[in-house]
DNA sequence: ACTTACTTCTACGCCACGTAGAAGTTGCTC
DNA sequence: GAGCAACTTCTACGTGGCGTAGAAGTAAGT
């Protein structure tokens, strides 16, 4: 239940980046935007989409859990459910999860992290 | 290009834990085996499969760069070309590698580590 | 050469996803 | 309060991945 299509993955990238909810049309038009001559946005760049096309991958969000919509204005107003980092954490544990030898995993993973990461863990971690 | 369907992550289960490379009967073999009355390994129990369906299979796995076989020996032989362990680190990599925002991810990753995770963390940080 | 084991090719059904029109609903305006 | 405009829901189609496997091709032993 992990994986996200490519749009879904833009439309997500525009919740997450945004800090207030936002309506279909809008999330429409911010991925028009994106393909604009010089392009910063990373993504899906520039499709321009009919309306019904967002909502329906809002809905399919929704249903995954990863998106909510406040059904009391008028146009819907979107927003996702957890901050990106939550969920690319959440997603980390389901990635590890599934393993058998959690141990090795994270060792493997630790092994192959920067030394500027290994410095960020060390002080998340407390003193050793 | 992440994930495996059902059928490929038994197959990869098995070919992840048995050490030596197998064929494709054998594995067919394998995957009708899990079934029987006490079952204690997991995974797809007991489908009683056709050997093409399970070469099918490790061809797509093999595509993916999952699993090399040997082409040389008749019955060709199939192994995994890297240990679950590492396949998993690195699919933690490319989830966390997907994020802008990394040490946020990492933060809310190890805030939800279990005590004991964490302390293996630690360890595998080692000092400095 | 014939049979047998093994591999490759082709294919079908299902489901997720990108995509969107058609139909239904709600609220504003005259 | 009837009609229009905006918005939502329903339905649907094309593509591609995956589970599944038969048909056709190839090699190896007797």
């Amino acid at each position: 239940m992990a994986s996200l299509g490519e749009l879904e993955r833009a439309v997500m990238d525009l919740l997450w980046a945004g800090q207030e909810a936002a309506t279909a049309n809008t999330l429409r038009d911010l991925l028009a935007q994106s393909t604009q001559p010089q392009d910063g946005t990373v993504g899906h760049v520039g499709k321009d989409l009919a309306v019904t096309t967002v909502l329906t991958v809002l809905s399919r969000l929704e249903r995954k859990g990863l998106v909510e919509r406040e059904r009391g204005t008028r146009p819907h107003r979107y927003q996702a459910v957890s901050s990106r980092a939550d969920h690319t954490a959440e997603l980390m544990h389901e990635v590890l999860g599934s393993a058998p030898d959690r141990e090795a995993v994270l060792a493997r993973f630790i092994g192959s992290v920067t030394d500027n990461e290994a410095e960020t863990l060390r002080k998340l971690l407390g003193r050793s």
